[in-house]
DNA sequence: ATAAACTATAGACCTTACTCCACAGTCAAG
DNA sequence: CTTGACTGTGGAGTAAGGTCTATAGTTTAT
């Protein structure tokens, strides 16, 4: 697939993929005679996964990290899985911390149901 | 507090705090005679929530909407309610999305066992 | 065979979110 | 009453993460 394709599939800008690209964050797409760049399914997961990483406040180096744990099959085993281990344990801890968040919103909203009875009933 | 006490508070640099006051995210401190900044408790939680939030993917102007919800009490009430509704949906889709990278690690962490396995069975 | 739409590279430019610097006033300890 | 740690302001500088522009080759439809 072109990039045009891949644009439409993704939602990047062409500009953001290739600058994903040079920066080593997908894999190296195969290139036709012509010089396009040929990408495929493998290039649309990696993208996808970078866009969910990035939403979640992950910054570009560890989702190349990141990325590169879940793609590559060249890392040695053991230091892979601690790594993974790692990267798990630190979105548990995003979870906790939503939530937390969760809770102070919930909390001001409790607030303000409380005022709203308080002029309804007086 | 002056400065330097919140700065040992919340771990933030003090350029950083005077920055985020500049951009309206925390309410402006009280002043000294002396022109000294004078934080209070409410600093000291908006700048947490700050923290936690930039973690998360906020970006300031997004931390700014929130904490102004969270602090002011001079928005509109059925305004403000929708607006926490919607933040709250926010922080569900984050939770999800996190879920799901956890699902795609604990994945990838199941292949590698199932890698080794087959090595010492060989 | 030419216009319109697509692709490529290289490099300049931009925004966000700080971070640092220069210069000046303030305060507490010895 | 000076030295060292603190505070203030304004403005320049920086790193990350893109975004845009110029210039040039390619392909598709008419």
């Amino acid at each position: 697939m072109n990039i045009k394709a891949l644009v439409d599939t993704v939602g990047l800008s062409k500009d953001t993929i290739r600058f994903y690209e040079r920066e080593g964050l997908i894999s190296p797409p195969a290139r036709l005679s012509n010089g396009y760049r040929d990408y495929d399914n493998k290039n649309v997961e990696q993208l996808n996964m970078i866009i969910l990483a990035k939403n979640l406040g992950f910054t570009l180096s560890e989702i190349k990290e990141l990325t590169q744990l879940l793609y590559a099959n060249n890392l040695s085993q053991t230091n892979m899985g601690k790594k993974l281990v790692e990267k798990s344990q630190q979105i548990d801890k995003k979870i906790a911390e939503l939530l937390n968040m969760k809770a102070a919103i919930d909390e001001a909203l409790k607030g303000m149901c409380t005022y709203k009875e308080k002029l309804s009933v007086s």
